[in-house]
DNA sequence: AAACTTTATGACAGCGTTGTCAGTTGATTA
DNA sequence: TAATCAACTGACAACGCTGTCATAAAGTTT
């Protein structure tokens, strides 16, 4: 009924170690014994058991995937680009969504940990740029990647995958600058969030480089939401001195404030230009469709995945050597209908 | 350093079987030594080691979330659900997006489930209309819960969750209805999900009830996008005895066709209303805001979890004696402003 | 008070792997 | 030719738990 390794051993005629041994890719059996285990494999169509392998190594094929993140498009894309790379190296995937806010959220992913001997956590933002739920989880000896915004670690020397948010904001309101316009406002996103930080700055800098004027005015603390553009860009329009174009700190934001001046009467991209960031679904499902950043979420999931799967091998064959590499991404202008010349 | 069965007893003072016999709720231990063994559980922040557990029970405490469904809102909702109840019942979650129309699916799924053990699987529309993959999926002698589409199952008697589309659809177009409209059409997802039909069907039994004819120019067949909503809602009002309202088969459908009806200068609700389906983000992000069914995804997913973990657990104590339990839910009517009288 | 239940607990094998260490083989060297 | 070495393979004990069966303790019946 079950086919376990004993049986697959039986077959090839080889001791069940020899077959543990082919299974874990050790390299020193000779090919043509691996040749009959690999066939006795396929044979018997046997999948090694994850539990007695977790058991035996003290170790898992599994990753963890801790995200706080309400955006469902980005939380999926990372799920899919985590998975695709999972599949790849053969290690499956927990998830695990939480609040930041909540006091025990380390002591739960602690508990999970414990459970089921996770061997590695991917964590985005903004639970990543969380310092003190960061400290904790140093402790607890996991293995684990962060995707960050920025170009450079705030924490220690923990392996991170950086977003470019700063140059891809910059990007775009240079591009805002190249159409003529010089009344730029930018709606901001939760502002305990990096990316809005890096997203503000890259639009500060693109003001700075072209010196020209940030009213104070312009800048609105505001949320990653639909609402918040929405009343967020009403705001600016009924403003005396108002902007010719919204930098929106991201898609959701910039697909509010589109509505926003939809309904002031304002005609877009001829009286007002509005751009986005990210690249979600969203972008493209207003009218008309949203200048943008396109950040390669799922590119970027996988990436953090194999760096964290390599980190793991490495630190299983030569200990603790902390590797922690990093990897970069700078999210590419995408320009669509919704920004114009004035 | 590592807390295993074997502390916690020497902690307790009886032998680790005692212990075993708490964590797992035999219910045949005296409630003075369950008390000593639980402090001794809290004490030394003890956590059962899963493979362990599953290894030693030939079982596993994970479960599976098959999925196969574009939509992202749908999804995480569906995973926020099951984690809910997997949290509540000691269960971990894999899971496993995948493509019906891939040929493999099924053997993929079956790999996944040797290798983990995974005790169940909680399958979504529209992988679980699918009866050939259903079909293949009972010869893998796996506990199941499918959501569905419908008030009855087409496939033989697997447990499910029933999604009562069709009364909803008939409340939505009597609704439009009772406002005054006669012309309604209906903008349709893909024809071979099976909530496209219910919905359809739906919207047959309410113009049925009330002696309303049904122009076959006015059903259009599409696909549950944003941009089908769009070109579908185009065709209807170049129709040169187009409807007084539409009903898009979901949520995005009848965004797009919103969006439709501002580029043609057609004003919503005065001149044309419009629903959707699901109640998802996007239904409150449109101007104005949709009117729709609200479908409790994540109460359905818990459900659905409920389900299965009931199911299972019977399996182990009393075998395989298929109690097959059904739920059913029907979505609510959530009157906004995309509706009105004509 | 003896015989029988019932309830509560423990001893121990085994789940399917990996890790460790001890061979075995064949080739290479002195 | 014997000694040494590398490359490969196997035996066997873990890993931390559950299942099975045996046993002890307590209660019930006659």
């Amino acid at each position: 009924m079950k086919v376990t390794i004993k049986d697959v051993a039986d077959r090839a005629g080889v001791s069940f170690k020899t077959v543990s041994r082919v299974i874990n890719h050790e390299g020193t059996v000779k090919p043509e014994t691996l040749e009959k285990v690999n066939q006795a494999i396929v044979e018997l169509n046997y999948q090694p058991n994850t539990s007695a392998r977790n058991l035996a190594g003290s170790k898992s094929f599994a990753l963890g995937f801790i995200y706080d993140n309400p955006n469902a498009y980005y939380v999926i894309d990372m799920q899919r680009g985590i998975l695709d790379e999972c599949g790849r190296k053969g290690y499956e995937l927990l998830i695990h969504p939480c609040e930041s806010t909540q006091a025990d959220a380390v002591s739960e992913i602690q508990q999970m940990v414990k459970r089921t001997q996770l061997s590695g956590l991917i964590i985005s933002p903004p639970l990543s740029e969380n310092s003190q739920i960061m400290a904790q989880l140093e402790e607890l000896d996991i293995e684990f990647v962060r995707l960050v915004s920025g170009s450079e670690d705030t924490v220690e020397d923990t392996s991170c995958v950086f977003i470019h948010d700063r140059e891809a904001a910059f990007s775009i309101v240079e591009y805002l600058i190249s159409l003529g316009h010089k009344k730029i406002a930018f709606l901001s996103g939760e502002k305990d969030h990096r990316s809005t930080l890096e997203r503000r700055d890259g639009y500060l800098d693109a003001m700075a480089k072209h010196n020209l004027e940030v009213n104070q005015e312009w800048i609105i603390e505001g949320k990653y939401s639909f609402d918040s553009g929405v009343t967020g860009a009403q705001q600016l329009l009924r403003l005396g001195n108002s902007p010719t174009a919204i930098f929106g700190c991201n898609d959701e934001i910039a697909a509010g404030a589109l509505v926003a001046a939809k309904l002031e009467g304002v005609k877009i991209p001829k009286q007002l230009s509005i751009a986005g960031f990210e690249d979600s679904p969203f972008s493209r499902q207003t009218v008309p469709q949203l200048t943008t950043a396109a950040q390669p979420t799922k590119t970027i999931a996988s990436s953090a995945a194999e760096l964290l799967i390599t980190n793991i091998t490495h630190n299983r064959l030569h200990g603790k050597s902390h590797i922690a590499k990093h990897k970069r991404y700078t999210p590419e202008l995408v320009v669509r209908g919704s920004t114009g010349a004035i």
